[in-house]
Order: structure tokens, then sequence, then C-alpha cells
RNA sequence: GGAGAGGUGGCCGAGUCCGGUUGAAGGCGCAUCCCUGCUAAGGAUGUAACGGGGCAACCUGUUCGAGGGUUCGAAUCCCUCUCUCUCCGCCA
């Protein structure tokens, strides 16, 4: 949700359009919004006055009551219809106040997908490894797709072996720097109520994505970020304990609708994955910085995994609604011969908190929290990235320097 | 799964049976001031959030777990939901 009374500001607004907001939209809201100012208004008047004749009603004598009773009848009568002309006109520009995305912010580029800035590149372009991350997968005996169809579907696999040791210590590992950085790890609920999904700004956008238990009315989250969003829904937060920075561990759901097709290979894009996931509550002047270091260390974690990568600044045209602005992490996939995308973080600013109603206190009142969110390790894809830099030449895998110690392994064979 | 008890302001806790100066007693905490040589103790006053209008003093609306209903009027009555606690059963 973004601020209404923001909404005339002509910077807010252009902000606001280079994400591709209607200007249509963004003018119905204004007229809807200046409507429901005078009608609020006028409703909180007959209100007041409803309010002061049955007050009177309570301090009359029981003779004097009567009349007064029928009096205050027709006030209320007035009341209601006002009432329930302001309560449609309230949802129309709820309604369309929602759609409406926050502004991009200046340092975030014009333009669609694929018109991202590259901001940094680190490492070369390795040529492709003699397997790809799915045969390699099957040749190492770390994934079975075939399997996962079989129990699951399509989309599910089996992650057996070493790999599953490696995992665990990538996970190990990024979690003891997030500890480190003050991050307090978390393992939330991953099934969570309807209103959690629509609080956190998943649905109704995304409900298609998200799987359902309709029995009990919950919702298999497709990160971590949803319950973590819901620790401190409604909470008025100590300002000098901001930022509070959370690390949550949670399996993923995704349907992956719309997706038929689109890689398939492997466990690249699979319907349930682990991932370690940071998320933020910062004031609202130090959620920038809180964003670059989102930023930093998503990049420690790969420069430390000797991945090659680029980070992108997300262009306006591309970002979500709640976003601000997005950096994403992409790492090179030889397979493919592209970058693709590993992690990202996100800066809200108070798009989310206004949904979730989380403000923190200050001298002078309170304020909307600011939320950011971004990946640690999405530990199947990251499985995937590893087992294409680090697959040798005899088919034989190399276990990154810095999760040696973390799983205890140097180098892994195929089962004989 | 069965039975019962509860959710009131930053916290504790009255009020709910018998609806009306109760946005809510009292206490704790907190803030300011007074008293005191200092500390302890004591005294006075103040102390909810959120929205709308106004340059402002201020005016006004909403909120007693959530939502709906009855009523001129609901913390109080009715319905639905939700959460917490206790006991029984079951269980990784």
């Amino acid at each position: 949700m973004i601020d209404l009374k923001q909404l005339s500001d002509p910077a807010y607004r252009a902000g606001m359009e280079r994400k591709g907001a209607d200007p249509a939209l963004v003018d119905q809201v204004l007229e809807l919004s200046s409507k429901h100012r005078d009608m609020q208004l006028a409703v909180e008047e007959l209100r007041n006055r409803s309010n002061t004749v049955s007050k009177e009603i309570g301090k009359a004598s029981p003779d004097e009551r009567p009349a007064k009773i029928a009096a205050a009848g027709l006030v209320k009568a007035d009341l209601t219809e006002a009432e329930a002309a302001y309560g449609a006109l309230d949802a129309d520009l709820k309604a369309a106040a929602l759609q409406l995305p926050l502004p991009a912010h200046e340092s975030v580029p014009d333009g669609g997908e694929d018109e991202g800035t590259v901001v940094a590149t680190v490492g070369g372009t390795p040529e492709a490894p003699p397997m790809d991350h799915a045969d390699f997968g099957r040749h190492i005996g770390w994934v079975n797709n075939e399997l996962g169809a079989e129990v699951s579907g399509s989309r599910f696999a089996y992650i057996t072996g070493a790999a599953v040791q490696i995992e665990f210590a990538l996970v190990q590992w990024a979690l003891g720097k997030l500890v480190a950085r003050g991050f307090n790890p978390v393992v939330p609920p991953v099934l969570v109520r309807e209103q959690m999904m629509i609080d956190a700004g998943f649905f109704p956008t995304d409900q298609h994505q998200v799987y359902g238990i309709p029995e009990d009315d919950l919702y298999l989250v497709g990160t971590a970020e949803v319950p973590l969003a819901g620790m401190h829904r409604k909470d008025r937060l100590d300002i000098e304990k901001l930022p509070l920075r959370y690390a949550g561990f949670s399996t993923c759901f995704r349907r992956e609708a719309g997706t038929y097709g689109k890689d398939t290979r492997g466990i690249f894009r699979v319907h349930q994955f682990d991932k370690l996931e940071m998320f933020i509550w910062s004031p609202a002047d130090k959620s920038w910085d809180e964003h670059e270091l989102l930023l930093e260390i998503e990049r420690e974690i790969l420069d430390e995994l000797e991945l090659p990568y680029r980070v992108v600044n997300i262009a306006a045209g591309d970002l979500g609604n709640a976003a601000a602005k997005k950096y994403d992490c992409e790492v090179w996939l030889p397979s493919e011969g592209a970058y693709r995308e590993v992690t990202s973080c996100s800066n809200y600013l108070d798009y989310s908190a206004r949904r979730l109603d989380t403000r923190v206190k200050t001298e002078n009142g309170s304020e909307f929290a600011h939320t950011l969110n971004g990946t640690a390790i999405p530990v199947a894809r990251m499985l995937v990235f590893l087992m294409e830099h680090y697959q040798q030449a005899d088919g034989t895998f190399s276990v990154p320097e810095v999760l040696r110690s973390f799983c205890g392994l140097d180098t892994v064979a195929p089962p004989a």
C-alpha cells in the first residue's frame, strides 16, 4: 500500500509511472481520495450528532425519553444512509489504491525486463563443463528427478548422498555469517493463513503460484519472507532495537504455474526447495544502508564460493509492486552460456509495513517501519551452480574450500 | 479429538449477570514538578493508539481479541471466527 498523501507530489507520481502505473488509475485514486475526505467529514459530523443525542437520552428523565429516542432515530437513519455511501467509496478507493505500485527509487534505471543496469561483474564466463548440472547430478548420484516425478510429479526431485551434506554445509556456513552480522536465526511456520499472504503482499497477485490446503484454510509459503514479515505484524517497534535482522530457514513451495517447458532440467526450478532468507525491519532513514548491506552479504557469499557473477540493478518496469529497488545477483551458468538469477534483495520501504501495520516509535509519534528482504542461500539452485563450476574433468566433484570444514568432504566421486 | 476457563490501555487488573456522563476504577511503570544536605521514602500533576479537519490552540471519528447482529445507545446482550490457558485422549 502506498502513501496516499504523497500522491499529489509530482515526483512520487513519476516514480510510480516509471514502474508502469496507469496514469488514469493514478488520477482516479486522486479523485476518489479527495471525495473520500469530504465524505468522511460529513459522516463524522452526523456520527457526532448521533452520539450526542444518544448520550442525552441516558441523562433524560423517563417521561422525556420516548420523544428523544424518536428524534435520535431520525439522525440514525441519515447516518446509516451516509455510512453506506461512504463505505462503498472507501472500498473503491482501497481497491484502486492497492493496485498502485511503490514508486521506483531515483537510482533505479528506466525500462523493463533485461534493461537493468549491470553494476558489477566478478569472474569470467567459463566454458561449459562436460556435463550440465542435470546430467552431472544424475551421474554423481545426487539428484533423482525420475523418482521425484514418480512419487510427487514433475519438478520434484530426490536429493541424495553427499549433496545433502553439501546443502547442509551451505546453510550452516552462511547462517554463521549472518549470525555474526547480528541476524537472529528463525525457523518459521511454512503453512500460513490467507490473511498473512495478503498482508505480506503475495495475495491476490500471486495467488496462482501458491499451494493451498483448503481443508484448513492454510497456504504453503513460497518463501520464508511471508512468515518473517508476520513476526512484527501490528507491532510498535522500539527504535533503539532497530534494525531487526532475521535469518529465516524454510522449505519453499511454488506451483511454478505458467513455466511449462522452462528450466525443466535438473533442479534449477522445482516446486519444493530449502532457502535461507534474510529479512530486515529498519527505521526509515536507514533502509538504504540496510539494502546495501544485504547486497554486500550476497556478494560475499558468491565471492567466497568463487562463483563468477554479476549484479543487476533491476529496471523500474521489472520491479514488483512492493519494491522501490531490487538487486539481482546472477551467476554464470556455463551450460547455458548465460547469467541466471541466484539471489536478490529488495527494499520495500514502508509499502509492506503499511499493510502489516508495523510502526516504529519515534520522539514525536511513530512512523512506518521499512522492510527489506534478500536471499542468502537458495539451496537447490546454489547446488546447480556448484555442480557446473566444481565438477572435475574426471567426473568427480571438488567441494568448495569454504564448505569443506562444514561437511567434512574434499572430493566426491560417483558411486561405484 | 473431548471438556472447561479466559482475551480490557506500556504492564497488572476492576467493570460484563441488571446496556446509558466508562476511553474505561485501582495499582505498577513512565514523565515533569515539589519536598529532602545526598540516597531511600513521600507528595502533586500528567501519561493509549490510529484516522480526518485546522497555521495553531483545538475540534472530531474509530478502537475493550476479530468480524457481524440487536438498539437511539454495546466492554456489557446475540451469532460466527480466532488465539491463549487447564484437564482428558492421541502422538513425532
